[in-house]
DNA sequence: AAGGCGGTCAACCGCCGGGAT
DNA sequence: CATCCCGGCGGTTGACCGCCT
């Protein structure tokens, strides 16, 4: 069982917030702080729980918010730090000064991911969906096995391939100096990697022959469902596929390699990008799943790249320095095209 | 004019981590 | 050490609004 309500729901209010309300929470909080939320309906006389009076306090009384709307730079910041950290909003809305989490999550919610999509960008990967579709190419070509490179030395034996292709980030920022260098046994894996993916077809359009064609959905026999997602899938490709090939060009050689790449071992990168895959491609379980992202956290700590956030975080001057569109990749530039 | 529809955003819900006891 | 409680967080919901047919 879960802990019990925090108050006791059949006489509070819920719903819009009046103004009488507010201004009744606003007097209260002006003049007694806001420490210990679960006192201030009653204190404040409000028939509220003290989530409902917190949340409405954070989110839109609190002084200095801004109201107005997003501006370029804040769009840019949200798209490098979601790129970073993920769906991690309050860490992302700590570096907006005057936003809130629920602020920068809608905004994401509902304008930026849109746009991003629109782009051809996969707003969870920040990869272009056509390189995201050539990768599961990949991937079926080279079915899990034990893996000779394991950035640990061995607890990740079978970590599938696609954990280990890079987030389309990575590369333009070890060109930029935004993350460490990368270690020989790195190196070696992107070799390693690359070469797999020199075996995979060349073009997203190109029609397969003989030999090799096996498709990432004959990993899904038991999907009734399997078929109609790779036709899906490969439809996407063809009509991504144009507008892969002419952001590739546009981006640059830096982001060129980070498309086609050679990988890193980020781990925010292949947490939130791979993880999916793991199941489809492996129909792993638990224990893979939980594997795989042990693995994650393990190449964290060794590339220094949880380190690399903590500094970046605390430092949001470096940060706003930093985000010119060519060195952050493929979202920003792709906003600021607009 | 009215109903449908999609977008936006405030608010709620349930879970989690950490401090207090 | 275990339990309780609170604040914080991310995901989701639903009311509202404007546009379209």
């Amino acid at each position: 069982m879960g802990r019990p309500p925090c108050c006791d729901k059949a006489n509070v209010k819920k719903g819009p917030w009046t103004p009488e309300e507010d201004a009744k929470l606003l007097a209260y909080t002006s003049t007694h702080g806001t420490g210990n939320w679960t006192n201030v309906p009653q204190r404040a006389g409000l028939k509220r729980c003290g989530k409902s009076c917190r949340l409405r306090y954070t989110n839109y009384l609190r002084p200095n918010l801004k109201h107005e709307n997003f501006t370029q730079e804040e769009e840019d910041l949200i798209v490098t730090l979601h790129a970073m950290l993920g769906s991690r909003w309050s860490l992302i809305a700590n570096q907006l000064p005057g936003r809130t989490d629920n602020d920068v999550k809608n905004y994401w919610n509902t304008k930026l991911s849109k746009k991003l999509r629109q782009r051809g960008i996969d707003p969870i990967t920040h990869r272009p969906i056509a390189d995201l579709m050539h990768s599961i190419g990949a991937l079926a070509i080279r079915p899990p096995q034990p893996l000779a490179l394991s950035p640990n030395g061995g607890s990740t034996a079978y970590l599938p391939a696609p954990a280990a292709l890079p987030l389309v980030h990575d590369v333009a920022y070890h060109a930029a100096g935004m993350l460490p260098p990368m270690t020989p046994a790195q190196q070696q894996q992107q070799v390693v990697i690359a070469r797999v993916d020199a075996d995979a077809p060349a073009s997203p359009t190109t029609e397969h022959g003989q030999g090799q064609e096996l498709k990432w959905s004959d990993f899904l026999a038991d999907d009734a469902n399997a078929a109609a997602a790779a036709a899906e899938a490969q439809q996407q490709q063809v009509v991504l596929g144009q507008y892969h090939h002419e952001a590739a060009a546009a981006a640059g050689a830096g982001s060129g390699v980070a498309v086609h790449g050679a990988g890193s071992s980020s781990a925010a990168a292949a947490g939130g990008d791979d993880g999916g895959i793991v199941g489809v491609g492996g129909g792993g379980g638990d224990d893979r799943a939980a594997e795989f992202i042990d693995a994650i956290l393990d190449c964290d700590k060794e590339t220094g790249v949880d380190q690399f956030i903590a500094e970046l975080l605390a430092d949001p001057a470096y940060y706003a320095g930093s985000s010119s569109s060519s060195e952050m990749g493929w979202g920003i530039g792709l906003l600021n095209a607009d």
